[in-house]
RNA sequence: GCUCCCUUCGUCUAUCGGUUAGGACGCCAGGUUUUCAACCUGGAAAGAGGGGUUCGAUUCCCCUAGGGAGUGCCA
């Protein structure tokens, strides 16, 4: 296959989620699998609700997740082309002024919907004459622009859900360029596609629709067409549509609970494939196993429950330098690597970690039950002398139930629960070493 | 309303007319670990409903139901 070259284009109008997220993703596998290009194309046409906070929001955002792009452009910068792109459209009498306001349109709709029709646009401005697009001017209304759809059948190969065809007879002329000579999405995307030479435009099947224009603007402007893959979108746990929630879902609140880059993408690269979805070992890896074949058509539930599983098997194996500077955030001590290696199984998160740190290095409330008292006071008697190695464990718990009688978890659970405050946690004869001679003993004395 | 797409265990899916309908995650049980987790073994668990076509339908066709998307001077 020749080296594909494609594009992730969001708006900076919000932050990213999952959704735009899987979109992104997806875009850089495949570039990744058949050593191509990624590019990101910053879609910031839209002035009034675009900010650079955002735009600088989602490169950060697909930074940490390792979406690194091989390029990168935004739209305001390239205004001249769209202008001619424009002109060119003009000549062809493919690009018409229309003078009805926004309202006038609604209404319009709404008429023929009630009526039972598909609210497509009448075409009206196309056979305005002049001395009528004088009158409207004369009242100060300003025109905006609609391309002129063939009306003809388009039909692509769709890498995903195969053979597409769009009536375009069935659509309105999509309007191109906006009363006040702003571009909306659908013409700037056609130009900067063939600007960039992108080979296949992968997004959301929300897009199906637009494609049967943006093919024709393709071919309107001597371009091309690339090749098209529309994936399905994902829904909510309960099959609902994902966009209520997307705040939750944004990659700074996933980052801000913990969730590792590793554990997003392994689900939004796996989920609605005919993969298991399973903790890839990395990017590439993820890459290395990409293909368009094995994503179904149907939308696939993203459950944030599931991400969290798939963070804490991460977690349980996450290498100490991975995690080395979130556990120093939390406390300088708690950047040891014996310390990590200890706990980590016992946590979904690097942060989970934190509630070990006072077990192994401060203070914790031992809990002694009532009628463990004279236990845990005869554990303290023979506790070993000396400071406490890997085997203290043994050697104590062995005298302790040739002492006492008691064995298996009467024998263990009050000691972890004197010593660590917790009814869980790590193994506690290795947490011992941690917490050392003299404050194990005052944890067992406490009472 | 209209158009398009989708529907197999709880979830993601395999099956390309004939299978004990397979796997993974989750769940349950047992084992192991002197707790939990992890790990090992085992188990329960599915063709939305109704019609066709066919010797035979999960698979092909139609209808219904349910879900998703589109139908913007949003992207």
């Amino acid at each position: 296959m020749t080296k594909p070259i494609v594009r992730f284009a969001p708006s900076p109008t919000g932050n990213l989620h999952v959704g735009n997220v899987r979109t992104a993703l997806i875009n850089w596998l495949f570039a990744t699998r058949f050593g191509g290009t990624f590019i990101l194309r910053i879609d910031d046409t839209d002035t009034e609700r675009s900010t650079s906070a955002f735009e600088q929001a989602i490169r950060d955002d697909l930074t940490w997740l390792g979406l690194n792009w091989g390029d990168t452009f935004k739209q305001s910068e390239r205004f001249a082309d769209y202008d001619s792109a424009a002109d060119k459209l003009r000549e062809l009498g493919l690009l018409y002024a229309c003078y009805e306001t926004a309202e006038e349109l609604d209404r319009q709709r709404k008429l023929q919907r009630a009526r039972g029709k598909p609210p497509i646009y009448n075409r009206a401005g196309l056979t305005l004459s002049d001395a009528e697009k004088a009158a409207f001017e004369a009242e100060g209304r300003k025109p905006h622009w609609r391309f002129k759809l063939s009306g003809a059948r388009v039909i692509w190969q769709d890498l995903v859900r195969g053979e597409q065809a769009i009536e375009t007879s069935s659509l309105s002329d999509p309007v191109l360029i906006r009363a006040d000579g702003s571009y909306l999405y659908t013409l700037p995307s056609c130009v900067d596609d063939i600007h960039a030479n992108i080979t296949h435009v992968v997004r959301g099947e929300d897009h199906v629709t637009n494609s049967g224009a943006q093919i024709e603007i393709f071919k309107a402007l001597g371009g091309t067409a690339p090749q098209m893959a529309h994936t399905p979108l994902l829904v909510g746990a309960d099959g609902a549509s994902l966009s209520k929630r997307l705040g939750s879902l944004g990659m700074g609140a996933l980052r801000a609970q913990g969730i590792e880059p590793m554990a997003i993408c392994s689900l939004l690269a796996k989920l609605g494939t005919s993969d298991n979805v399973e903790i890839g070992s990395s990017l590439s890896a993820l890459a290395e196993e990409f293909d368009f074949a094995k994503i179904g058509r149907a939308p696939a539930r993203f459950d944030e429950a599931d991400l969290r599983s798939l963070n804490a098997a991460l977690t349980h194996a996450l290498p100490f330098n991975a995690a080395n500077e979130r556990l120093a955030a939390i406390d300088p001590k708690a950047a040891n690597e014996a310390f990590w290696l200890l706990v980590r199984e016992n946590c979904e998160t690097v942060e989970d970690a934190a509630k070990f740190v006072p077990v192994a290095f401060g203070d914790i409330v031992p809990l002694i039950a009532a009628d463990d008292e004279a236990f845990i006071a005869t554990a303290a008697q023979l506790f070993p002398e000396g400071d406490v190695t890997a085997d203290t464990w043994g050697v104590w718990t062995s005298a302790l139930k040739t002492e006492t009688g008691r064995k298996g978890k009467g024998l263990f659970m009050p000691l972890r629960k004197a010593l660590t405050g917790m009814e869980r946690g790590p193994s506690v004869g290795d947490m011992l070493v941690f917490i050392g001679h003299d404050r194990a003993l005052a944890r067992l004395r406490s009472t």
